[in-house]
RNA sequence: GGGCGAAUGGCGGAACUGGUAGACGCGUUGGACUCAAAAUCCAAUAGUAGCAAUACUGUGAGAGUUCGAUUCUCUCUUUGCCCA
């Protein structure tokens, strides 16, 4: 018997697809779109596993839905801008551009042999000329409609490098490539005014129904909207100040008030300009970092100034007021009221410095007496301590009740706040869209004129230089625009930006003067499936959306404002970590089972350390690469096994067994493909092929509704269940009538998980295009016999094989007569019996 | 510390709307083929007792609702993710 040769039997059906631009797609507005979509992949060098699964499920998708009558829209690009070319160029002394192009190339290739249904007329590059041109043109609409602007605002700086780190390049307050101590430093740059849209990016995450609720909860969190109180302090002092505003969520607990607490960037801090302790303390809190956690670990540390605020509640009251370094300039108004006994960060202020710490709420299993001693309680209860405020129910009572007194009085009102701030963009880096700005020689910013555009990323750079390479490029950084020398902005956009707008460039990739047509748009968009990983359940998703409002701001381009209509979040592809003696982690290849004992491949003496799996990363060595797989097992196996083990929502473990076995699978397919086209052709008309029929119609019905459901493992099993029964189907019968037209049925349905195979028998039986998807007969799938199960006091004794429709007293009748039943019975007195039509019958009687 | 999820055989996992728990795969065991091995095929496989029919136990722990709970409610334990 011939073996299934999976290499030529793949490569004839990617030939063919690309020969006949099968997936080439266009509008056709006689059928329903479906646009399916998954996050593109950054050209690191070569695909992983985690590709692999993403674009599986998404093609597994699109195939269906072709297969459904949609016309599909299936693109792929690729998020080209960042740093890893940059580094990886600077290291090897290449071309960013060059490097990223030859990655882009490798990946196409890779994700090509995996046979998926893309239409590659539509590629899209970030960094290719031809897409960051109409980004420049969206950065200028913006900058018009006053959602973009430019401030000071603190970046992560390494000394070393002299140069801007991301959140995730400092590492324990260090910088990842100089081990340097990363300071706070100012800088101006670009900010995109997304906290506009906070309430409506809110409001709008009610209308994506299909969205998982984890991601919608983050980005809810994210954007944290908080109701609270706006409250003027009155300050005395010898500053000509009078007045301080703060924003609190809880002026409930103004009674525990002991100190102020300004940012060191707040308006106040420019008298103080001159002072020597002052500014050593300034310098000091630049040491702290800028993320929320960093200020919340690190030591709260303040400068005390002359002044005191006065509590507007009890006037008699005056309190310090401090700088401190945990106050943020971006939340509220730069200026917090401390309340020690009630918040664990000015419980540690208060400590330091031996400010009056009073407890003001009291939980709900404490009487008055209650005392706040070694940290702070921020949690629900009762009002004590304060005054007319005294017994109000915290906070839910008792913060609307301050708000209310408050106004009434003039001192303080209602204010809601978002902790969402605005997104900067700007990156000093080369290897981004340039940012199409100039500043005259009194630094105020222009927008380079339409004529001029595209600002163009020049080439042959020298990557080596300290800082932002496009700096020291004095010949492209000095520009004349309208007879006037002017200097181009050297800052970059956020690859984010690049990756906010790619999916309505998909709809019109060939659209040359703006970055999408209308007309596409109204079409295409939105997205009806959009499939990724859960890492960007926040900030891609959210600057996305932000996008498409952006856009859609004060010129309507289109009539939706939500991108992604449905989201599916799949999980990490998992393998189980190794190391050596000297806890050096190795990779699997390196490692060998021997009877259950792990070992080194090299020296099967030494036990390896098996650690727990983790999902696939270099730096612990426990990948697989896609392309030895696919070469080795062919792009259907490995399709089949990335589907098998697990939810696509959940992480999967990746095994060699379970390849091996997917790839053994499809081998035993085709011996039964083989066999079965041999009893097509003696098909006997004379026979009733009812059997395979009804199997047929169940079988369609399970695998639709598992797609339906991204049920993708179970259908993998189906497929299990499918070979089963039609091999024990040719074994045992001879009723061979029908077998050909379910069998095409079969073929079809496996046919998004094994497009290359399934193509391949249906050819080899007669049948190469026109495919449609199987419907099924729901009559069919009601069974004339079922079982009915027999419980006796809610316990199962029996089970029933009968006709269907059976009332309640026919049932009684034949379940008096079952000996297992019966034995039961017998004597017993029958208190009541539970019946549910074709299902079961509980006997309720006396023990 | 807060938010959200998860927990089912040796393992990955099924189970419609509360109605036969363990589909399907892996692994394991036994058998066939073979000089032998691999591959392949067949059979068994939650635990306990039993030759068997069958009985008892069993979906992280404990309670509750119900004729009946893997499924619903509450408390707890462990664990994952996100935010801090």
């Amino acid at each position: 018997m011939e073996r299934y040769n999976f290499k030529k039997v793949e490569d004839k059906w990617q030939e063919f697809w690309s020969k006949n631009n099968t997936f080439l797609t266009k509008i056709d507005k006689q059928k329903k779109k479906f646009y399916c979509l998954e996050m593109f992949p950054y050209p690191s060098g070569k695909i992983h596993m985690g590709h692999v699964r993403n674009y599986t499920i998404g093609d597994v998708l699109s195939r269906y839905k072709t297969l459904k009558g949609f016309n599909v829209l299936h693109p792929m690009g690729w998020d080209a801008f960042g740093m890893p070319a940059e580094n990886a160029a600077r290291d090897n002394n290449l071309d960013p551009k060059e490097w990223t192009n030859k990655n882009i190339e490798t990946m196409k290739n890779q994700l090509k042999k995996l046979g998926l249904s893309i239409d590659w007329s539509r590629e899209i590059s970030t960094c290719s000329e031809e897409y960051y041109k109409h980004q420049q043109i969206f950065f200028l609409e913006l900058l018009k409609k006053k959602l973009v602007y430019r401030k000071e605002n603190y970046v992560n700086w390494d000394p070393v490098d002299e140069t801007v780190l991301a959140n995730e390049q400092v590492i324990d307050g260090k910088g990842w490539r100089s081990g340097a101590i990363v300071e706070r430093k100012k800088l101006n740059q670009w900010f995109f005014n997304i906290s506009k849209f906070s309430q409506d990016l809110l409001d709008g995450l009610e209308s994506l129904e299909t969205w998982p609720n984890k991601v919608k909860t983050m980005q809810k969190n994210w954007i944290g909207k908080s109701v609270g109180c706006e409250i003027e302090f009155d300050v005395k002092g010898d500053l000509p100040v009078k007045k301080i505003k703060c924003f609190t969520t809880r002026p409930d607990t103004l009674f525990g008030f002991s100190f102020l607490a300004l940012s060191i960037d707040h308006e106040i801090s420019k008298y103080f300009l001159d002072n020597k302790a002052f500014l050593k303390f300034k310098d000091e809190c630049s040491k702290t970092g800028t993320t929320e956690e960093a200020i919340a670990v690190g030591e709260k540390i303040g400068f005390k100034t002359n002044l005191e605020a006065i509590n507007p509640l009890n006037p008699k009251q005056k309190v310090p007021v401090y700088f401190a370094n945990f106050v943020l300039m971006d939340y509220g108004f730069g200026a917090v009221f401390g309340c020690p006994a009630h918040d664990q960060r000015d419980f540690d202020f208060a400590k330091k410095y031996n400010l009056e710490i009073k407890t003001v709420v009291r939980p709900f299993d404490q009487d008055e007496t209650f005392q706040v001693s070694d940290e702070a309680y921020p949690g629900p209860g009762i009002l004590i301590n304060s005054d007319f405020l005294n017994g109000f129910k915290a906070p839910e009572n008792s913060v609307l009740e301050t708000i209310k007194i408050l106004a009434e009085r003039n001192l303080g009102q209602k204010k809601i706040n978002y902790r969402l701030k605005d997104w900067g963009v700007s990156r000093q880096r080369y290897w981004g869209c340039p940012i199409p700005i100039a500043y005259d020689e009194d630094g105020k910013a222009h927008a380079i004129p339409r004529s001029m555009l595209p600002v163009k990323l020049p080439d042959n750079i020298d990557l080596s230089v300290k800082g932002n390479p496009l700096d020291s490029q004095k010949d492209w950084k000095e520009i004349i625009i309208d007879g006037k020398k002017m200097t181009r902005e050297t800052d970059t956009l956020d690859t984010f930006v690049c990756s906010s707008w790619y999916y309505l460039r998909f709809c019109s990739p060939d659209e040359n003067d703006y970055g999408f047509k209308k007309e596409d748009i109204d079409y295409w968009m939105p997205v009806d499936q959009y499939i990724g990983g859960v890492e960007h359940a926040i900030l891609h998703l959210l600057y996305s959306r932000f996008f498409m409002r952006a856009l859609n701001y004060e010129d309507k381009n289109f009539d939706i404002q939500e991108p992604f209509q449905s989201l599916f979040t799949q999980g990490m592809v998992c393998h189980e970590t190794y190391k050596d003696e000297k806890n050096n982690w190795l990779s699997p290849d390196e490692v060998e089972n021997i009877n259950g004992k792990i070992v080194e491949r090299k020296n099967k003496d030494k036990i390896v350390k098996v650690g727990p799996s983790e999902s696939m990363s270099k730096s612990k060595k426990n990948v697989i690469d896609p392309e030895f797989i696919v070469k080795n097992y062919g792009a259907d196996a490995v399709r089949l096994f990335i589907l098998s083990d697990s939810p696509p929502e959940k992480d999967v473990q990746w095994s060699e067994q379970g390849m091996t076995s997917s790839y053994k699978f499809i081998q035993k397919l085709w011996t039964l493909h083989k066999e079965l086209k041999n009893k097509i052709s003696k098909e006997d008309s004379q026979e009733d092929g009812e059997e395979i029929e009804k199997f047929t119609n169940q079988i369609i019905a399970k695998i639709t509704s598992n797609l339906e459901k991204f049920n993708y493992n179970v259908i993998i099993a189906n497929m299990y269940e499918t070979y089963n029964f039609l091999t024990n189907y040719i074994k045992l019968n001879k009723n061979l009538k029908n077998l050909e037209k379910n069998y095409v049925k079969i073929l079809l349905c496996f046919s998004p998980v094994i497009p290359h195979f399934a193509n391949e028998c249906l050819e080899d039986i007669g049948f190469k295009d026109n495919f449609k998807w199987p419907e099924f007969n729901e009559a069919l799938l009601e069974e004339e016999k079922i079982n009915i199960v027999i419980q006796i006091n809610g316990k199962k004794r029996s089970v029933l094989n009968t006709n269907k429709g059976l009332e309640q007293e026919d049932l009684i009748e034949i379940t008096k007569k079952d000996k297992n039943i019966s034995k039961y019975l017998d004597n017993k007195k029958i208190n009541k019996i539970i019946f549910i039509k074709n299902k079961l019958v509980n006997i309720l009687i006396n023990e």
